[in-house]
DNA sequence: CTCACTCTGAAAAATTCTTTTCATGACAGT
DNA sequence: ACTGTCATGAAAAGAATTTTTCAGAGTGAG
């Protein structure tokens, strides 16, 4: 590399005094809304400078470039250092931990799906989810494969407290028809699938959606085959330093969505919840009586 | 031109599920480390996409672009836009979200739980339970609350992938003695309580204590009282801009567990895998993915 | 199993970009 | 005025990039 650690601004500066007229002209136009103006083709730059595209080579080369795509190929990293420094820059995690340790790992992977996931998500879509799954009438099913049905339980298991109307599918796909044949139009299906997916997800997915129902579905980035059926996907990221995939920007989702519905009724979900714990008081009295 | 105001990363992410395999690899590709991996030539990120560049025009073209440098302008627009604008770098959380949307918010708490909780981890005792739970002389049980039942679940599911003698003690209190009666001294019980600990936890916990299990707790940062029986305790940061508390960090820990344990038996976990595969095989439970 | 279909990348064709060549013109010194 | 030097861009040559074509592989339906 003949040009090491200085950016290409530091370069053309340097050499400012040796450049021709039509040069300085073009380094200019270069160093005037830098780097950006230094991305598109040679022709392009040499228009924008109103210079010829030799004028363009001669001077690249006379900064020490081999030529113009090894300029350009500088201008990208300079680009890419500008842009991709920001939040990420953590200072180290856990203390004591060597930075190879495995904590480290997997918290630098979440942290990247949950930036990524969090990007592509579009807040509408979660804003919609949320008003659907608060809209009382609608009838709410859970379901989710053999790793996720603990997601899908875990989400049952909360929006059971804040409003009526909620079931959780169990794994055992045999009982699913009769949970099918009590769907309404306007009903909610929230299905977990990631890869590996099941394709008996699916064929629940296409059931329902005969029925009328709605569904929600949360995927991996892959995107399950029922994304088709689905009126709503979260498309969640889901690679880690793992055999295994994580589950925790998905749980992440659910857990903000819990809270946007819940929000959404504070009062009603306040008057369900102070029952529910009197419900839990009597259940503790039954067994110290018993 | 062809696409207007919507930002490439959108335009992607809106046509996603229409995307082929291949074509779907080379949108991660693009979208991981968005958008400068876009600044090459089509053969460059042909290449680092590990696609045809074919591949490449296709799905430009699919998205809405005249061709791939209509696509790359688009992306000049955008990368010129976000340099000159330095504010916009923080908001690459959620695309278009204020600052103040319930995702944002979570995610900042999120990473907030994490930080604090990984510096509270000590590393030697997350080594310790990591060989602990390796050791296949001894018989783990998992058993959760109301809420962390779900977590209880996640974790067994994966650990009777991994290794032999698991259980999970169901949410019913009343089928626990029989399992305490068959737990042998070195035994493990992984027990997670948060907050509005469960009296009949700790009830559990001393039960199995003088049967010799050994205590594996996961609780919050103000410790549930199982924690004086424990041998080893996480104490995990909780709390989330919602009424209830958040279970991701607390499911973080546990995939780092999940791997740790794998990785020291990987030769064993394997052969487990393959057979369980050949035995999903069998029953059509999976379907191979396109 | 067969057939129709889609997806995919190799290779060719078309296009665009980059570099080189070269003629012109400006200018300084003789 | 003449000559040599240099800067400059038009244009050609050379290299790439981009697009199109096409055949094989794979998939799903019947």
């Amino acid at each position: 590399m003949t040009v090491a650690s200085k950016t290409v601004s530091d370069v053309i500066h340097s050499h400012f005094g040796a450049l021709t007229r039509a040069e300085k002209q073009l380094a200019e136009s270069l160093l005037d809304n830098y780097p950006v103006s230094g991305l598109g083709s040679i022709t392009t730059i040499a228009e924008n400078a109103g210079v010829s595209t030799p004028t363009v080579v001669r001077m690249v080369q006379k900064l020490g470039f081999k030529g113009y795509p090894d300029f350009q190929a500088h201008l990208h990293q300079e680009v890419e250092a500008t842009i991709s420094n920001p939040i990420a820059k953590h200072d180290r995690w856990a203390t004591n931990a060597p930075g190879t340790h495995i904590l480290n790992r997997f918290a630098d992977a979440i942290i990247g799906n949950l930036r990524q996931t969090l990007t592509g998500v579009d807040t509408a879509t979660f804003d919609s989810v949320a008003q659907l799954l608060s809209d009382r009438k609608r009838s709410l099913y859970f379901v989710g494969g053999r790793i996720t049905g603990a997601l899908a339980e875990y989400f049952f298991t909360h929006m059971q407290v804040i409003r009526p109307n909620t079931a959780l599918l169990s794994a055992n796909s045999s009982s699913w028809p009769q949970y099918v044949l009590n769907m309404s139009p306007g009903d909610l299906l929230i299905i977990f699938d990631i890869r590996r997916y099941e394709q008996e997800l699916v064929s629940l997915a296409t059931a329902a959606s005969k029925s009328g129902a709605e569904i929600i579905l949360f995927t991996d980035q892959w995107a399950s085959p029922a994304a088709k059926l689905a009126k709503h996907t979260f498309r969640v990221q889901i690679e880690a330093p793992s055999a295994w995939d994580s589950s925790v920007v998905t749980l992440f989702i659910v857990e903000a969505l819990i809270e946007a519905v819940q929000n959404s009724t504070w009062d009603e979900t306040k008057e369900r919840m102070k029952t529910l714990e009197g419900l839990f008081e009597q259940t503790r009295l039954f067994r110290k009586l018993g």
